[in-house]
RNA sequence: GGGAGAUUAGCUCAGCUGGUUCAGAGCAUCUGCCUUACAAGCAGAGGGUCACUGGUUCGAACCCAGUAUCUCCCA
């Protein structure tokens, strides 16, 4: 045989790819068939592929692949989104580096600049996905910030606003001083770090030789003070309430209140009151009409509202004014402690509560049909106890700030004319509106557009309508939407998934998606969280080029159930390899063969019905398990069969001993197995199982394993198996015993079968021959009587003898025996104990106490042959 | 502080509605085989107090309660 030993899958995936992407068989549009809709969960701009994306489009792949060859019209739409922070931030550093300032430019010169950039790296992860094989409907690739997706997001912000459900407002916020913008609650990330505590006298200004000392980790605020706040039942403060302190450094003389907020326990039980600067002071401020003063810059560096320290930045400050407080002499002591410090998700740096003007969306309002159609299982959560978090979720829900501070986005389409907002969908619309509004003094030029931009999310929420161009009510959009499933991580559950639904019910009043897939993280082998810091993540295409797709697909989803975190390991790859190399050698031994004139054997009549009979099981049962969303099972169920069942012992059965010649019959048959093998695989392995398809057989124009369809559902000869696996038994038994006596496979040796009033296996047609041909006996006949000087064995339900070239230790023979017969007695006794039991009669299903009764039998016909077998053995 | 999940072989995990003497798979380990597709293969073997303590039941890895440890979400 010319062709080499080893797979390799350099060249094939590519090419099939190539193939199948010019036949256009990922495309989709509508037709009378039934829609299977996925759409991809847009990946950044700026991200390159990872292990997450690999595992959640992989699930999406087999889902689509799948109902491809139901014959469903199925339809995969991929895309990515725009990113504002991340990718602004790249841009940024861009120009940067090549000596442009973003403050040099104008919002268009920059949203060029931005494009350029989107042009050049944006679409990398969309090529990287065709590696990984993936059977997106390319033509309808979308994005978030091209013209039918704008125009949705401008839309709805339109919408909601004139519907009451958006508003601006003046709220404390999460700022990013880095990258100058708000974020929402979800992009900030709350982590334990080592910080300090300052303990700081304020003296009392009508007697400064009394003093009040109070805690706080964030010392450069001192001079935002409004109040020091103390609880009112504490005793040890009793005196200074009502009365004003000094702040110290500058003297600012605030009061001190008294509010049961206060814990007594922290600290010294002493509040310094920052309306300007934490969330909990600005609301004790509003409580306590207290003045608010902001002594922060944008970038985090402090302003003249502050006095002094003017110009440095928050950290820097903080050092400074240590050294400051400690000359003055009010620095008590400064104490560690660990405590949550929440810093932006996209640039780490740590986040500042600021007051500002931004937009919300009003989310109760959409909360509630979101909530129920998932709690009422309109859509399905898997795993399902992923409901709960939503549930907690969605019932406490806050407003969702949506404006940006950025220029990457989409503008916010509001209008101010001096205190005037006109929210429109475009500038016309709100020039005509504001001339109405203000009259015959209105100057065009005062109309300005509000900024800030909206968040992504704005955007992606919206995802599963508008890739189909929904709120034009679209032809496609009738016929795709809702979409099956989405497939997704469980930590955008909030940020994406619930957003989604809620804007399914908004604007349609349906779901988006029937099920929605959660995967869990990929997590390195000690159980980290892939990252980048860390460095932890291997890279997906060297992955791809070690393994193939085929290969990394495998290992991906070889342990990973819904919800449930993957520890991946490259082995698990190497294992999809091992795999793909098997089939691909099985896939040469049959191309090997050629056919004879010579009609099929019993033999091989017999392991040809059997194998039908196995396709078909393994084809229920799997498409089963995948019905269940349980992918993994359904593919390691697949694994086995072809290793153990099609290549472990139907090859192995069928295989001619010499001269490579096979009927006519075996051989198209087998060629025809092979081609049902590589459908059922397709979804979870492409490549491989196309390349086999073609190799084994020349092909029709068109005739290719993607778009094949799956066999079909037969019903099972159960009593066929239940023989083959007794035939099966039995070789596997005299193998052993070879093993053990250590006589040689190419030693033929007789073996008899005990008769009984039970039909044996020389009664099925082909089972005889096939026991000659695979274990090595010299004859096979029945016996009526106990063979002398043979090695016994039980079957299902036969005994055979196996006569071996060996003298058996009589003594040793009988220790085993009795073991046999020990443990088959304690067998029947656990069964008669179930049976005599008049409780479990009663109230045990009736097939299950059959089965029950029928195992009483069986066991007890096997103890009365090892009895037999005993007896015969101790007489001799 | 509130909540969710996990704990089964050396490792990673199955074990669905409690019902074979049920404790399973893959990897790893060990033993024997270069048998004409594959040694990245084949044939075998060893390995577990199902976290712990109680309870429910004819029967528990599975249901309930509590304990311990871990992971995560929310505040």
């Amino acid at each position: 045989m010319e062709t080499a030993s080893r797979y390799s899958p350099q060249g094939v995936e590519e090419k099939w790819y190539q193939y199948w992407e010019e036949k256009k068989y990922f495309r989709s549009v509508p037709d009378n068939r039934e829609p299977f809709t996925i759409v991809i969960p847009p990946p950044n701009i700026t991200g390159i592929l990872h292990m997450g994306h690999m595992l959640n489009n992989t699930i999406q792949d087999i889902l689509i692949r799948r109902a491809r060859l139901q014959g469903k019209n199925a339809c995969w739409v991929p895309g990515t989104d725009h990113a504002s922070i991340a990718t602004e931030a790249k841009v940024v550093r861009m120009l940067r580096e090549r000596g442009i300032k973003k403050s040099d430019l104008t919002r268009e010169e920059f949203l060029r600049h931005a494009f350029d950039w989107k042009e050049k790296y944006g679409g990398i992860i969309l090529q990287q996905l065709r590696r990984l094989g993936a059977s997106c409907d390319w033509d309808r690739t979308a994005f978030t910030m091209d013209d039918v997706r704008s125009q949705s997001v401008i839309q709805c912000f339109v919408d909601l606003y004139k519907k009451g459900k958006l508003y601006r407002g003046k709220r404390m916020i999460h700022w990013d001083p880095e990258a100058k913008t708000v974020l929402s609650n979800e992009e900030v990330i709350y982590k334990e770090e080592n910080a300090q505590l300052f303990h700081i006298r304020y003296v009392l200004e009508s007697d400064p030789s009394q003093y009040i000392v109070i805690a706080t980790q964030r010392p450069e605020t001192i001079m935002a003070d409004s109040a020091v706040a103390v609880h009112p039942e504490d005793e040890r403060y009793k005196n200074f309430v009502g009365k004003k302190v000094l702040i110290p450094l500058i003297n600012r003389a605030i009061p001190v209140i008294v509010d049961e907020y206060v814990d007594r326990e922290f600290g010294t039980g002493a509040l310094k009151v920052t309306p300007a600067h934490d969330q909990n002071d600005y609301e004790l401020g509003i409580k306590h009409k207290l003045e608010v003063i902001d002594i922060l810059n944008e970038d985090g560096s402090l302003n003249s509202e502050a006095k002094i320290l003017i110009g440095l930045d928050r950290f820097v400050a903080r050092k400074k004014i240590k050294s400051l407080l400690d000359e003055a002499g009010v620095l008590v002591q400064v104490k560690d402690y660990m405590t949550n410090i929440g810093r932006s998700e996209r640039t780490s740096s740590v986040v500042e509560p600021r007051l500002s003007l931004q937009w919300y969306v009003d989310s109760g309002k959409l909360a509630e049909p979101a909530l129920h159609a998932v709690m009422n299982s309109t859509i399905e959560f898997l795993p399902d106890h992923m409901k709960n978090t939503y549930r907690h979720w969605m019932e406490n829900i806050r407003d969702w700030c949506i404006s940006r501070q950025l220029w990457w986005g989409h503008q916010v389409p509001a209008y101010y004319y001096d205190d005037e907002v006109f929210v429109c969908t475009t500038r016309a619309e709100a020039l005509e509106e504001a001339k109405k509004k203000i009259g015959s003094s209105f100057i065009e030029s005062k109309l300005k557009q509000d900024e800030d931009v909206l968040d992504t999310w704005f955007s992606s929420w919206l995802w599963p309508i508008s890739v189909f161009d929904g709120f034009n009510n679209t032809e496609d959009f009738k016929y795709y939407y809702p979409t099956n499933v989405l497939v997704t991580g469980w930590d955008i559950i909030f940020l994406w998934v619930a957003r989604m639904i809620m804007a399914g019910y908004e604007w349609i009043g349906e779901k988006p998606f029937q099920k929605v897939y959660f995967t869990g993280m990929v997590r390195d082998k000690q159980g980290r969280k892939m990252s980048k810091q860390l460095g932890n993540s291997p890279d997906a295409l060297q992955l791809i080029d070690e393994f193939g797709a085929d290969g990394v697909r495998f290992g991906m989803l070889s342990s990973s159930p819904a919800g449930g975190d993957l520890l991946f390991d490259d082995s698990l790859c190497g294992q999809g390899w091992n795999f793909c190399n098997k089939i691909y050698n099985a896939t040469r031994l049959v191309k090997m063969w050629s056919d004879s004139n010579e009609p099929s054997s019993l033999s091989d009549q017999l392991v040809m019905r059997w194998m039908e009979n196995k396709i078909s099981q393994v084809y229920i049962d799997s498409d089963l398990l995948i019905e269940q969303s349980r992918l993994s099972e359904a593919l390691k169920m697949i694994y086995s069969f072809i290793f153990d069942e099609f290549c472990g012992f139907y090859l192995e059965a069928i295989k001619p001993k010499e001269n490579n010649q096979v009927s006519k019959e075996v051989l198209e048959n087998t060629i025809s197995y092979l081609s049902q093998i590589c459908t059922i695989l397709h979804p979870f392995m492409p490549f491989i199982t196309e390349e086999i398809w073609h190799n084994i057989k020349i092909r029709e124009k068109g005739e290719d394993c993607m778009m094949s369809s799956y066999p079909k559902k037969d019903a099972i000869d159960v009593a066929l198996l239940e023989q083959v696996q007794e035939l099966r038994q039995v070789l596997s038994t005299s193998y052993k015993l070879r093993q053990q006596y250590n006589v040689k496979m190419n030693l033929e040796v007789p073996i008899f079968i005990q008769e009984s009033n039970i039909p044996n296996l020389s009664a099925t047609t082909g089972a005889s021959e096939l026991l000659l041909k695979l274990g090595k006996f010299s004859s096979i006949s029945n016996s009526a009587i106990e063979v002398p000087d043979a090695k016994s064995f039980l079957g299902l339900r036969h005994k055979y003898y196996i006569q071996l070239p060996i003298t058996l230790d009589k003594d040793t023979e009988l220790q085993k025996l009795e073991e046999e017969i020990k443990y088959q007695k304690g067998f029947i006794e656990s069964v008669m104990k179930k049976l005599s039991n008049e409780r479990f009669v009663s109230s045990a299903p009736a097939d299950l106490v059959e089965k029950e009764k029928r195992k009483l039998e069986d066991g007890q016909s096997r103890l009365q042959s090892l009895i037999e077998s005993f007896n015969v053995l101790k007489g001799s």
